[in-house]
DNA sequence: ATTATTTACTTAGCCTGCTAACTAATGCTA
DNA sequence: TAGCATTAGTTAGCAGGCTAAGTAAATAAT
């Protein structure tokens, strides 16, 4: 809450840096909740993405899924599979790709991360209403596309 | 409130990826606009609220107004002095704290910033109207309350 | 069929958040 | 006044985003 700054000039930019806060103070709390299990945040949140997806899910699903790049995911997916979570299984049908599997570990690990997150949640978003989860989650997608037209026209800037 | 519509297990988790996701656009989007200015994000955002701060505000002021820790401020601020960009200033009233100034040269940079940056806030929020973006400003200061609230019951556990 | 482009993944390394642990100055308390 | 606790700032090093550049496989084009 660092809004003593008036608004015409910077509300937008202090908007953009106090969702970064809030996205920095909610994956701390989960991580927190789920500390018995020895998860970090990027490692918890793959797991759950990976868990709604279809069986066998490639590197680039789960990446596309959690709105990340591959390298990103990458170092992730090797901590887990070092952790014996998930495995990694090159697609016979087309040799570049890997499908990822849990373990049975990984699959006893992600019952308990469910009951261990299932009371955070609720609490995260205390005193919201319905109406403005929705809207935010809707403007939330209209400023995404927003800030990736910014990036095209002048990254790809001729 | 009983809602027909179950909410999806992981909405909410998936909600505040998202706010991570568009705060890292929105700032790329902004770090490319004022690119001639040779400034990251966490410098052009420390330039920017350090000049709504009072003259001579201290380190641990504009900590507090970036909504970040000292350590992760103390690696900006010291590239803004390699820049010429500010100084750090002993406070002769309390030895311990630093009070921060522009440079010449940084008023300079500063107002490029605000020319280069004053069209890029409006494209972000495009399409968003002005309830829109109360309520998420809204939504978010409940959420940043919400999470501080479980990071201490958790953290803060005996 | 050979070559060029695209795609999935990896590696290396940057950026910027964080905590832990330290110093030095200040302020409180006995 | 002496001693303890707090506060401002620093340093060191981790976490997890990112891009750039490289490999190998698949696909498109010539």
């Amino acid at each position: 809450m660092s809004s003593t700054i008036p608004f015409h000039e910077t509300l937008d930019l202090t908007l953009c840096g106090n969702m970064g806060r809030v996205h920095r103070l909610c994956r701390e709390a989960v991580t927190l909740a789920v500390e018995p299990l020895g998860l970090t945040q990027s490692r918890w949140t793959a797991m759950i993405h990976l868990h709604h997806l279809p069986l066998g899910a490639t590197q680039q699903a789960l990446a596309t899924s959690l709105g990340i790049e591959m390298p990103s995911l990458t170092r992730t997916i090797k901590q887990l599979e070092q952790q014996n979570l998930v495995i990694r299984q090159v697609d016979e049908h087309d040799k570049r790709s890997k499908k990822l599997y849990f373990t049975d570990e990984g699959i006893k690990l992600l019952e308990h991360l469910k009951e261990l997150t299932s009371d955070i949640k609720q609490r995260l978003y205390a005193g919201l209403s319905t109406e403005q989860l929705d809207g935010m989650a809707h403007s939330l997608v209209q400023m995404e596309e927003n800030a990736r037209r910014c990036i095209a026209s002048l990254s790809g800037d001729k």
